[in-house]
DNA sequence: ACATATATGTTATATAGCTACATATTTAAA
DNA sequence: TTTAAATATGTAGCTATATAACATATATGT
């Protein structure tokens, strides 16, 4: 008996339009709007291998030559940071994609390559402890964590 | 036979004129140069109980209505980063004097209230640990660390 | 005293993010 | 199904943060 070995699709595109997809489920979920301008600054964001800057989007958003207005990018990111679909990077000023991979994992942390500016987000169940404990022993409440690490990929 | 207790030292002045002295020591050891400029710097971060814009201390350090170059803040924090003095906050673009208190303590984060403006400069071997793992277990290789916990302070 | 390295002064510019207010679109109520 | 309210976008100008480029001054080592 033969077997037929599907190939799952996990070509870049295949994952970009699953993203997209649990993009709109939980939106629609939470009742908030996943507008053309909120979507095409999410896809780009997961089309980029790097982080992009507001700026860069806002090229990147807009027919050649021209530029989509700041604000209004900086609009739309404000709204894929609520719905945790974006990060900001702060020590880039520059912004991601979520992974799908961290979800619910707890305190995520990024892992910032110098050399060749690939972002991957990273988590650990200690370092969520490690994070957590922090705030207990200091009676601190937390509201936002930012956890980023700049170095060199196992790559570069 | 009567025993005198000394107060201690522990006014903020004092303090401040420890961890001023400490700086000149650490700079004399590296060979680097505490400047007037770098030295008054790094006194108003000392004398402020809230991180300082780069701004903010442009102002300070000029004569009323008056201010410093931005570019020549900026290099005085340069310098006083490199040699561990002060420290950048991402997520405010303002700046701090290092704690003596976390010293060679590794991994340090930073707890700053959202209420108060305050920042204390935090470190456990549990968090240390947590973070050099995370960079083991992807094969990273570490430059800096970026650890900023935004929320409500014990406090507040 | 000289040469070199380091630090500061000066001016202009780049980059990032936001305010204010008008218009359009969507959603919910009447 | 009008109407009203809430939400989203357009447009213009602005504020805040950070750096580039080049000249001058000061310190350091020979
Ligand atoms: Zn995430
Ligand atoms: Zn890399
Ligand atoms: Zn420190
Ligand atoms: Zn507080």
């Amino acid at each position: 008996m033969t077997q037929t070995v599907v190939q799952q699709p996990t070509s870049k595109a295949a994952l970009i339009s699953v993203s997209l997809a649990h993009a709109e489920n939980l939106c629609r979920a939470n009742r908030a709007r996943l507008t053309p301008i909120r979507r095409r600054v999410l896809e780009t964001l997961h089309n980029s291998n790097r982080p992009l800057g507001a700026y860069d989007l806002a090229a990147a958003l807009a027919p050649q030559g021209r530029r989509m207005a700041p604000i209004t990018v900086y609009r739309a990111l404000e709204f894929l940071i609520e719905q945790g679909l974006a990060h900001r990077l702060a020590s880039l000023n520059a912004y991601v994609a979520s992974s799908q991979a961290n979800d619910g994992r707890g305190t995520a942390a990024f892992l910032i390559c110098e050399a060749c500016g690939s972002v991957s987000e990273v988590s650990s169940p200690e370092l969520h402890d490690a994070v957590s404990n922090l705030h207990k022993s200091h009676s601190f409440s937390p509201r936002a964590r930012l956890l980023e690490l700049t170095g060199r990929c196992a790559h570069c």
